[in-house]
DNA sequence: AACCCGGGGGC
DNA sequence: GCCCCAGGGTT
């Protein structure tokens, strides 16, 4: 659903009185972590790798179990693997325990087994990247550095109404700069983490209990009743990957075989070589086939024919389907080529054969087929792959 | 079985 | 510098 909003832009009190409010509500309400103790650096890093993937009731016993197994960056470094993935074990996504080990190695001949207290450094480790070195670096030294997680892109899009798309990855940019509109100088970490748990308790996704938020007053997407329509996510579809060979058969005039699609549904009433679906399987044995026949053809060109008489030889896939579906065409040897189209729901792949009708043989027209002169072209509308088609057809004539 | 989501790595 | 996707558990 499409919202439509103009984004809410604050006024510099506005700006100002955010942050002090959601500090506030965090002295009173933040929730005690293992974590939160101290803002030891190591032991930030470990929790909010942790946290990237699992929940926190079940990182707690981790988190402690880790820190007695190897309570400091150098104890991590020289840690034996066996030992470092039995301290890992069930969390899953055993990288980046190894990452973390690399990135402990590398702390120890760069930064003398310290964690480095600038951004640039901190996000130069392995397993680093913005948000938990936006976390290391505002809670462990006070840098004045967003930590931007799907939480606080949620928080984020309603106070403001911002209609980006979360899923996409430039919208980052954008959450980034009103982050660091409004982050607090004085205790960036403790703002970091304000959000976080404001995100966790308050500003869910599903029922924000906003009658509690200590940011209403601010909110624009509360003021306007459409906390729910917040953060925008535009649903992954995902494109159905299809798979045809299409049919370019010429009469003894010179005509093309186009075939008309059906009334309804994708590019209703356009026009199109034939098209013949195939399995995944199938046309991914079709492209081999062809590529091993092509090994074996010294000059593989635009007129190597099958002869009739070898067509009952033929096992190789695409041979025996075209012959199946057009039996009165000789073939072309190889395909001309592929032609991709993505849709928005759809990928199109196309693999285009070639052929000639036997002037001997009956041609039966299936129903929507006609001859077509190229010259007539023009007055038949051609969709983007069916253009694509008649774009390689002109390409390979022309070589 | 779809969704989640920071970061690595490919481009 | 931008985008894709692996990775395992949760829903």
């Amino acid at each position: 659903m499409t919202i439509n909003n103009q984004p809410i832009i604050w006024s510099d009190s506005q700006n100002r009185e955010m942050s002090p409010a959601l500090l506030d509500w965090y002295d009173q309400d933040m929730r005690l972590l293992p974590w939160r103790e101290n803002t030891d650096p190591y032991r930030v890093w470990v929790s909010e790798i942790m946290l990237q993937q699992t929940q926190v009731v079940t990182v707690i016993p981790y988190f402690h179990r880790f820190l007695e197994w190897f309570p400091t960056i150098k104890d991590l470094a020289e840690a034996e693997e066996d030992r470092l993935l039995k301290a890992w074990e069930g969390l899953g996504y055993y990288s980046r325990v190894r990452n973390m080990q690399s990135a402990a190695k590398d702390i120890m001949v760069r930064f003398n087994g310290e964690m480095p207290s600038n951004i640039e450094d901190i996000l130069s480790l392995k397993g680093i990247g913005p948000y938990t070195g936006g976390a290391i670096g505002s809670i462990s030294y006070k840098l004045v550095e967003p930590a931007i997680d799907g939480n606080v892109m949620r928080v984020y899009s309603r106070l403001f109404c911002l209609e980006d798309d979360i899923g996409e990855v430039k919208s980052r940019k954008i959450f980034d700069e009103k982050v660091r509109e409004t982050i607090s100088q004085e205790r960036p970490g403790d703002f970091n983490q304000a959000l976080m748990d404001l995100g966790a308790t308050v500003c869910t996704p599903t029922s924000p209990k906003c009658e509690i938020c200590p940011l209403k007053e601010f909110c624009g997407a509360l003021s306007r009743d459409q906390m729910t329509d917040y953060p925008v996510k535009k649903k992954k579809i995902k494109t159905v990957p299809m798979y045809y060979v299409a049919l370019a058969i010429q009469n003894e005039l010179g005509e093309y075989l186009l075939s008309k699609r059906p009334s309804d549904g994708l590019l209703a009433n356009m026009w199109t070589y034939p098209l013949l679906e195939v399995t995944k399987e199938a046309y991914f044995q079709i492209e081999k086939d062809w590529k091993n026949y092509q090994l074996d053809i010294k000059e593989p060109n635009l007129f190597d024919f099958v002869a009739e008489e070898d067509l009952n030889l033929l096992d190789g896939s695409m041979m025996a389907l075209l012959k199946k579906e057009k039996p009165a065409v000789i073939w072309q040897k190889q395909p001309l080529g592929e032609v991709k189209h993505v849709f928005s729901h759809r990928k199109w792949h196309i693999l285009l054969a070639k052929g000639y009708k036997v002037a001997e043989k009956e041609f039966i027209l299936d129903q929507n087929e006609y001859w077509v002169k190229e010259e007539d072209f023009d007055s038949f509308v051609f969709p983007k792959p069916q253009q694509k088609m008649v774009g390689l057809l002109d390409e390979k004539r022309n070589k």
